[in-house]
DNA sequence: TTGTACGCGTTATCAC
DNA sequence: GTGATAACGCGTACAA
């Protein structure tokens, strides 16, 4: 006597609709080769038992697993959810489940190890790297998945990525802020090692080198809003103030922006700030936060577009969303500009 | 001749090592129980092979997919990220995977009809729910996994539940407001329908009602900062202002805050705000804000925790977990309530 | 158009 | 302690 609450499978389609199991296979995944009439029968059986394709033995068959991987620093953060939320919805429309991994999350001892066993073909279809800090020799192994990187990237790793164009962003803020008059500008970046906040000092150069300026000294921090805090404590030590900061991601030039103001300076009036990624509370902010939009669901839909499109032809393609600048109220022309300006008039 | 790039099986290590393919089996799942010396050999062979067991097959055998299927509302919004990443450790400790899905993003036609392929066995071990808006009948199916309801419920689904404890955190958000003398404390609320939003409008009526006071009024949002904003020019619109407002979340209360302020309105001199849930930003906003906290990391935890409890053990336990109250800036006492203690004190 | 039979790669059950 | 072999449930040559 069988367990009548187990699952049904092919077989019991197949007696039920009087047909052979690779009839029903095919009605299952390719029914325009099957006949009308056997093609009904078989429907109505797989309704009648409730029948669904077990798709561990499907995806054991089919040598694939139905499912992309995605590799993110921090999932508590909603900067990558939002990417996520895109690659999400272009897996749905192929079919593909979303897995997702939070590197930092791993045993401290050796945060590769844990990792490493997830890159495997077998568990994987596919991966999409969010975190450039992981070692490059991660991926570097027979079993490992194809990878596409996105959003942050890793030196080292060759393979398709998908970014936003963080150098162009980063120097538009900046011109932005020279346009206003500041000349003062301090850069309140990530860490040093990131591969973004290397891109985006980039960008910062290349303004103030145009402007014929010295580059622009800098505070490090940690894509927080704690560390932005952390970093107006830093800044209110200066020996002089800068008019302007141009800070590396939203979160910390909130977080900046409420040290500043407790401790009694306005913005834009004494100090002009500008983000960077435009997440949704920045336009709620104490002070509406100007800063460089970067579409993040875009990103996310793009990447996993890009490594669907490696299984048929591998490339290594490198792809760079443009970004625009958001202004908001959070920077204004400089008071010596201003000064400047009224001089030039009433002469 | 065969492909060199082909990944080597377990019969290739058995073949190197000179055993069969069931020991080598054994020294993989189970080493104790095969002698030191084969043990040896067969490990030499995986290292010289670079064999990794292939999980597609090792699944199909064991009838078991070694993933998790968590269902969010919406993956964009960081307040369920927070919660995913606690869900994530617990599962990674275990060696499983964690799988996502939208539940939004499903086609707009048929909003369950995608939703349902993935609520089978064949495609995760287990279900953790955290949109209490779906249709129970989702999950009433013989090939639906174990499902834990978490952070949201859905009525008419039974099963385990790890919630927090909504009713009493609105509670003590209103009592705090009465403590501080206000009386026309007005509600901002998610959507009516939600599970969530009953809950606390439970805690908030309980408030008023020990109180001697009627219930209070509804201003109907929909957690987000957008209808937070929304909700200040309704709440200005109103003859009298209300002297606080409790609202279901943090986003809603820092979009209100940024409407009311842009108004004219001081926080909390001329109205007072409470939020729910603590997030992150809610220490830097405009006006560091009230709120009532709820550990999304530890629901999360709790709630895969339960999840694989059930293996073993299936029960419908109900977990609530405790809600503390942090008093910050955008709460003070009602101006009414400063000149009666004024007058009492003068008499 | 349909059925038969084998293979996907592993683990569990039995013998030895 | 170890080896042979039968499942796990499905897809697909190949034959009919």
């Amino acid at each position: 006597m069988k367990d009548p609450a187990a699952a049904p499978r092919i077989h019991d389609v197949a007696k039920l609709a009087g047909v052979s199991v690779a009839t029903v296979s095919r009605v299952l995944s390719n029914p325009s080769i099957v006949s009308e009439r056997t093609r009904q029968a078989v429907e109505k059986a797989v309704e009648e038992t409730g029948y669904t394709v077990n798709l561990m033995a499907r995806n054991l068959r089919q040598q694939q697993v139905g499912a992309v991987l995605a590799l993110v620093p921090n999932l508590a953060n909603p900067f990558f959810s939002e990417i996520l939320a895109g690659i999400s919805g272009t897996l749905r429309a192929e079919g593909l489940s979303l897995l997702v991994l939070d590197t930092r999350q791993t045993d401290p001892g050796s945060p590769s190890r844990g990792l490493r066993a997830y890159l495997n073909r077998s568990r994987a279809d596919g991966v999409i790297v969010l975190d450039g800090s992981l070692d490059p020799a991660l991926f570097d192994h027979a079993a490992c998945p194809p990878v596409v990187q996105a959003c942050e990237w890793i030196d080292g790793l060759v393979g398709p990525r998908v970014l936003a164009d963080n150098t162009s962003g980063a120097r538009m803020a900046v011109e932005h802020l020279l346009g206003l008059g500041h000349r003062r500008i301090l850069h309140l970046t990530g860490p040093s090692a990131n591969t973004l906040s290397q891109s985006r000092a980039a960008g910062v150069a290349a303004a103030l080198a145009a402007a014929g300026l010295p580059p622009a000294p800098r505070i490090e921090g940690a894509f927080t809003l704690k560390s932005g805090h952390a970093a107006s404590a830093a800044l209110l030590a200066q020996a002089e103030l800068p008019s302007a900061v141009f800070c590396d991601n939203d979160e910390m030039a909130i977080g900046l922006m409420a040290g500043l103001r407790a401790a009694g300076l306005r913005i834009p009036e004494d100090i002009s700030i500008v983000g960077f990624d435009n997440i949704e509370m920045s336009a709620y902010a104490s002070v509406p936060l100007t800063t460089v939009r970067q579409k993040r669901a875009q990103l996310g839909r793009r990447a996993a577009e890009t490594l669907l499109a490696q299984r048929s032809a591998p490339a290594p393609t490198e792809l760079i969303l443009p970004v625009e600048l958001v202004v908001r109220d959070s920077t204004a022309p400089a008071r010596d500009h201003l000064r400047v300006a009224a001089r030039d008039r009433s002469a």
